[in-house]
DNA sequence: GACGCTATGGTTAGATG
DNA sequence: GCATCTAACCATAGCGT
């Protein structure tokens, strides 16, 4: 696709912005920006917050938690003025009503916010894997290039699979030895015993796995299907 | 010196913090990050904002271009002025806010349930696909006995290979007879070409595989990068 | 013109003095 | 508490769609 399609982010000069379109573009984002640090701040450290914007077309934003009003009542003076106490009682139930709602959207909000991200990010990881892994894709859908790299990473994959091997299987051995709990009887049949019609291995370290290989434990039975029935994967 | 004296920035749920100390520190910062905010905002779009906040120990706190004050009438003046308790319009005001709370309540509610279990399947996809796929694990997780199975598999999936590739390839060598468009020359050096210490294939199908891709593309490079870097995947 | 992307600048959590 | 530092995380300017 496009290697360069941004420059990012450049920095910007804090003083009016010329121009209008672009004006308007800031304003819009970083407004949203502002309330959602102020939504933020207040869900961070259960605070009350009030915010009133006028914009450039004069229209007016607000954000508040719980209620622009009652803070500004509350800042106006600081005694919320408790609704002229003809019903004291009601008021303050219906005060707590609110506050109860706004109390559990703050925190609903939250956490969509929350299980948002978590969806995105699986969903990215979910990408980023079919990008990397894109041969695990059915083998009928691989294109003849594919097919060709393919056979190139199984060369080389094979190869350190080898060399894997034989480390792994000293270790073992070593600790077979010590422990004398598992049994290394069995024939010999190489691979040829799992893989009779195809290739020979020639590098020393995997006649050692293969011999390991068919004697001690023969694959549990639902690897082995796993891997062969699901013939288009890897 | 000091190599590692901070761990930097962590990441922290937007959550209520639970440490007082620390809610008291982060309240400070974010708030004159918030108020920071506000004024380039102010200055870059010219336009009119206040905050009020209500710090935790409840003292007031208040940012505004040009006046809190100024703003807040505005506001107040071009919004049901609730001040007034006994006021049938406040109250019908005040109750169609508790509606509005509650509707967006409700669909909040639907919203993180449904995120919520957006976010468990994929989890559980996640999980199955780990169980599934245990050989791609790093090479070096994997035990012994699993690296047995996957030599075994490895011999499986290339005959698999070997068969589709030979089919694969008459079928992309009829269609480039018939486009004449992908030139098919260069000199075959088998597989050993890309591997030149392991094996050997003895599979009819296989020789003609290896031939081709010797020949055609070479594989872009960043697939092969990938292929042979992530040498502890498959 | 709302939305999405990406590179980059800016904000801030945690630690330290 | 406040100032400072660092390493991350996050917001967003400039583009493309």
């Amino acid at each position: 696709m496009k290697r360069k399609s941004s420059s990012g982010r450049q920095k910007i000069p804090i003083e009016k912005i010329p121009k209008k379109s672009h004006l308007q573009v800031t304003f819009s984002k970083r407004r949203s920006g502002l309330f959602k640090k102020a939504s933020e701040l207040c869900t961070l450290c259960g605070v009350e917050i009030a915010i009133i914007v006028f914009s450039p077309a004069d229209k007016a934003f607000s954000f508040g938690h719980p209620e622009v009003e009652s803070i500004i009542d509350r800042y106006l003076s600081r005694n919320p003025p408790s609704e002229s106490g003809a019903h004291p009682l009601v008021e303050a139930h219906r005060n707590a009503n609110v506050r109860e709602l706004n109390m559990q959207l703050t925190q609903l909000l939250g956490q969509v916010e929350t299980e948002r991200k978590k969806g995105e990010e699986m969903e990215q990881v979910r990408k980023a894997r079919q990008r990397q892994f894109w041969w695990e894709n059915p083998i009928e859908e691989l294109g003849f290039d594919e097919l060709q790299q393919l056979v190139v990473a199984m060369e080389e994959l094979k190869k350190n699979l080898g060399k894997m091997g034989s480390k792994m299987l000293m270790e073992h051995n070593s600790l077979a030895t010590e422990s004398s709990v598992m049994g290394m009887g069995g024939t010999n049949g190489g691979l040829g015993r799992y893989n009779n019609d195809v290739f020979e291995y020639k590098h020393g370290a995997m006649n050692n796995i293969s011999a390991a290989s068919s004697s001690n434990i023969l694959l549990p039975h639902h690897a082995y299907n796993n891997l062969n029935c699901r013939h288009g994967y890897l």
